[in-house]
Order: C-alpha cells, then structure tokens, then sequence
DNA sequence: GTCATATAGGAGTACTATAGTCCTACTCGG
DNA sequence: CCGAGTAGGACTATAGTACTCCTATATGAC
C-alpha cells in the first residue's frame, strides 16, 4: 500500500501542470485531463476538490478553466495532499486522541511522534515552484533522460 | 487516513510484549489476547503472520505459546510493518516500476524520494528493546502520567 | 435571447483491501 | 492415547477508494 492516494498523484499533477500556466491563461478541465493521463470525469471531480480548498481559482463560461489562487512558491505538498485525501498520520492515535484509551501510557506512540513531525514538516517545504521550474528546465534541455 | 494499520498497531503491540518476556517463559495467544486488548481469534491471525516473516518462534501444545525469535535490539520497527502490511511506499512508482509510464521524467516522484528513505532509515532504527526498556521502567516508577 | 462551452456538484456503482470470524489440523502434557 | 490448547487456513462482511453519470449553473460569442 502507498500513502499517497491515485487521487493525490492526479491532483499534484493538475497542480504541476497550473504552475507552470502561472501569470499566464486560464487551463480548462479538459486540458488538463488529456495532458495528464486523467479521465475527464474525475478530474473534474479533482479540480472540484482543490477548489474548495481554496487552492485554485475558477472560471466558469467559455473559455474558462482554473489557476493556481497562489503563487506557485506558497503551495506547498502537504497543501495539496490535506485538500484531497486528509492529514497523513503514522498512527490513528494522532488523528484522533480518543482513538486509544491506552494513549496517555503508550510507548510505541511517543517514539513515532517525532517521525510524524519529520513527515509533515518535509511535505511543507516542498513546493509548486520546486516543480515548475525543474519541469521547465527539463523541457528546455529536451532529450535529458530521468 | 493512517500509515500504520490497525493489524500493525495490534502486530507492534503483541511484539513488545514478548519482548517484555524474551529469554523467560513463552507467551501463549490468550494471554497476548486479553494482555493487549485484542480478539482471540484475530490475534491467532497476526501472530501466524509475525511467525511466517521469522519474527516470532512458536511452541504448541499445552503451556505452548510465542517468543521473539530475535533479540529485542535486533527487531526494528520495519521488520513488524514490513511482516504485517507489506513495504510502507509514499507513492505506487515506489513499489512497481510499472506503475506509471511517466516515471522517468517524473520531477515529483525524484523529489520525494529522499523523503521515503528517511521514513524508511526512521523507521528501521527503532528496535523493539527501546520500547522494552521504556515500559519496564514505567512499571518500576508507577503512576508516572505520559 | 439562445447557443455552445465551461465549471459545480450530487448520486450512484464497481472494485479492492481491510478487519474480523469460523473451522480444521496438529502438538504434547498428563 | 486422550483432550486441552495451540497453530494455521478458509471464509465473510464491511468500508473505503476509484470512477462514472447526470443535471444544474455560469458566461462569452453570435
């Protein structure tokens, strides 16, 4: 099993593919979904999600679409990840305090606890612009392998 | 959603356990069972897989039961996860190559690569004889909280 | 105004993985 | 050699994930 979801890994791709829009036009569902490798339904069902976090902007009408709501450099992976599948967790107990009555005396949750703040602090200080322009690069110097 | 099972949870708990035992008397299902809070029958299931990864040594019969296979120091906290749940990966590219066409000019899968191997490096230092040690001495300075 | 094209969003389905149960087979002490 | 107590395999139910379908709403072009 992975942690992130199939979900997550299409939406982060949306995301990459915004950023690298930034400033410039708006990117409709269906673009992105062809660009992407995504079945339009659910992306649209994706961008709906990043929506409501507030993450992206929208256009509706003809010609509309969606843009990054910030810069790609304060839209951090841990941003992306809350809006479509929730916190990540090591351990339920850190979700939800009454998850185990055994917390308060637990040694198994006290070692992880550090761990889990390693997690979310490294997902935090990734950023869009980290991606944006690594793509970019790659497509100027076309022919680069991995 | 949470990284660790819930049968990891139940897996890890069983494990110090024993560890709380190794080198005296074996520990038998029931008594794992009532111990750690966890139905019989379901235990029985986590201890089969404990026993097939070579964590645990089983003795049958009458005053039959599980011991560690290993020295506490020598368990980590992998061994169990991997034993009960399989690899922890943050994304599918992780586990199977195959899982995406686009993964050799992936920027995002290269970015978060060093992060799992840290959860992996993390997780892999912590050996079930910190938690054994940490529990007895809890049972020594009782009514300590947290 | 109305038509075409876009997002918004609810409802529902198929599939997969997880949690948990039941039953049988095997051991070994008495 | 009996039976209490174990391991271990087969099975079931539930829950969550991925995905689709359909309808409503907004808006720019003609």
């Amino acid at each position: 099993m992975s942690i992130l979801r199939r979900n997550t890994d299409y939406a982060l791709r949306a995301m990459v593919n915004l950023a690298g829009h930034y400033g410039g036009d708006v990117v409709a569902t269906r673009q992105l979904s062809t660009e992407e490798d995504i079945s339009y339904q659910y992306a649209a069902k994706i961008m709906q999600l990043l929506h409501a976090a507030g993450l992206v902007k929208s256009t509706m009408g003809p010609h509309g679409g969606f843009s990054l709501a910030r810069p790609p450099a304060e839209v951090s992976l841990l941003d992306i990840i809350k809006a479509v599948q929730g916190a990540i967790s090591l351990n339920d107990c850190f979700l939800d305090v009454d998850a185990c009555p055994r917390r308060s005396t637990c040694v198994i949750s006290a070692k992880i606890a550090g761990l889990q703040e390693y997690i979310e602090k490294s997902l935090a200080g990734i950023t869009l612009a980290e991606f944006a322009t690594d793509s970019m690069s790659e497509q100027i110097k076309l022919g680069k392998e991995k």
